[in-house]
This record gives structure tokens, sequence and C-alpha cells, in this order.
DNA sequence: AGTGAAACAAATTCTCT
DNA sequence: AGAGAATTTGTTTCACT
């Protein structure tokens, strides 16, 4: 847990979700300590899951996919039966990257990344549309991105 | 563009999505190439803008932030000012991950991460609370997270 | 726990096809 | 473009403090 992380630790976790190509030499200046050492604080944040794992970021833009939905979703009925099946098949499809059950008028909130607003209808008919679990869905469509750090606060 | 990739470039963007301390040997092996074409690929694709950075993905509940809330924001009014004031307040606070400028009855959604339901009463009141931007504020509470990959579509 | 050197492995470059 | 060898650079271990 986190009281067991020292400042050092911190800055490490602070320094490799920034940016987690920093060789150990580079990563040991900025904690003010030598390679090994500071290797050894690294894998032993890897080691007790601190560090879950290590990705490439793609630009959604690049790759064709930059218009992102935020999908509110109520469920038709509250069973087990439905909400597995809902979970299932967000878990499945690949232009859904995030899914969170959540407190208030709807059951789910998803993030949907689609090529444009074509992709988005075919998503919303043909795939979602298909499940006998989903009772209703409210579109909101971001406008812009103002923020998003791939990184997660480190308490101090 | 998408366009400008063939099936392997988009094979090591999905396998770098996923794992990005893959050598460039094992990379290589995924697609079926030796390695100097694939780290070929890899640079290229770091060059043009495919792949941003690499990064650490931190557990937030290991490091006593394990509480999300996707906070709905409506703006006092809809001037320049009042949205640069609240643009530039979002990109400084740590536990503000992302922001996005949304259609519908809100103008802005941001995900926060915090420790617990004090320390979200402390970000409302006091640093939401102070801001002249803000008209009014709508939390919806992550329940549990179903799925949250840290990777985009990539089209084939 | 930290340092510095040594051993090892991976990244990067180059030449040839 | 891709393969394979050669070189450079980074990772990982170890003996010492």
């Amino acid at each position: 847990m986190i009281d067991k992380l020292d400042a050092i630790d911190i800055k490490i976790l602070k320094e490799l979700q920034h940016n987690s190509k920093l060789t150990t030499k580079e990563l040991a200046e900025a904690v003010h300590l030598s390679a090994s050492p500071t290797f050894e604080r690294q894998k032993r944040l890897e080691r007790e899951g601190y560090i879950k794992k290590y990705v490439a970021v793609v630009d959604p833009d690049m790759v064709g996919n930059g218009m992102i939905v935020l999908c509110n979703i109520r469920l038709k009925q509250h069973g087990k039966e439905y909400a597995q099946e809902f979970v299932d098949a967000m878990k499945g499809m690949e232009e859904v990257t995030e899914c969170y059950n959540t407190s208030g008028d709807f059951d789910f909130i998803i993030k949907v990344y689609v090529r444009d607003m074509h992709h988005y209808q075919d998503f919303v008919l043909n795939r979602l549309g298909e499940m006998k679990s989903i009772g209703s869905v409210h579109s909101v469509f971001v406008i812009g991105t103002v923020k998003d750090t791939h990184s997660v606060p480190v308490a101090q």
C-alpha cells in the first residue's frame, strides 16, 4: 500500500508514468541515486503490483478512431443474467476501452472510440441494439479533449 | 494516417499497446519478421506520431487513490475567460486525469481519482468550489471498474 | 540500503540481398 | 523492404561499504 512507499518510490512512479522509456541511469539521476538501488526499487514496484504493466500510448486520430463518445447505459432489468451479458459483451468490444458501473440515473458508462458518426450509429444500432440486456442508451459526444494524462495521482 | 499502415504495423501497435516491454526480438517473432525491419517499423511509428509515448500503468488502489468520480460540470457563462480559467485549472490538478468538453446538458466531464469520499468532498468544496467559472457540478460515482484497457482500437 | 564494476542482454547500425 | 552480423548501449548481478 501507499504507506510502504517513500518519497523516492513515489518519484519513480511519477517519472515512469510520464515516460517508461527512461533508462535506469536517467531514472537514477532523476531520483538522486545510483543505478542499482533505482533498478531494485523499480523491480520491487513491479513485483508488488504498484506498476501493473508498461504500454505504448497510441494516438487515436492517427489510427482513424478520433471520435470519442461517452455512452450512458441503463439495463432493462437488474438481474444477474442481464448484467453478465452486458459486462461480457463490453469486455469483448474493441471500441469500448472503458466500462464503469456507476451511481445515478444510469447503470454503466462506457467510453467508445470510433472513426466517425456513421460508425457510431452502426455501433449503437447493430452492436448495442442487438443486446437484450440494454434498456436505454444516452450518448454524450466529446467535442474536444482538454486533458488526458495516462497517469494516476500518487499521493505524497 | 491509418491507410499508411499495413497489417504488420497494426499488429505492432496492438502488441505494444498491450505490452511495451517486449524486446525487439519478441516483437519480431510476433509479427513474423526479423529484428531489424521490426525495429525500423517501430521507430517509424514513433517518428510519425502513431505512438505518442511509453508509460507505466500504476494501480490506483495500490497508491491510495482507488476512488473514481466522473464529474459533470456546467460553466456559469460561456465566455472565453470562464472557459479558460476552467481549462487551465483542470490541467493543473493532479487528481483530474481526464477532461473533455462535451455535448449535452453539461459542458465538461472530468475523471477524478481520490482516496475516499472525504477527499472527494474536499475536492468539490475547496478546489472546484473556489472557481468562479463553475456553475454546477453533478457527481457520478464509480461503483466498479468493468474494463479499463489502456488501448485505443486500431482499425483493420 | 547504497556504490561501482563486471557480465550479460538488448537496442541500434551496417552491409548485403 | 528484409536478413544477419557487428557494434553500441542499457540491464542486471555481484562484491564491497
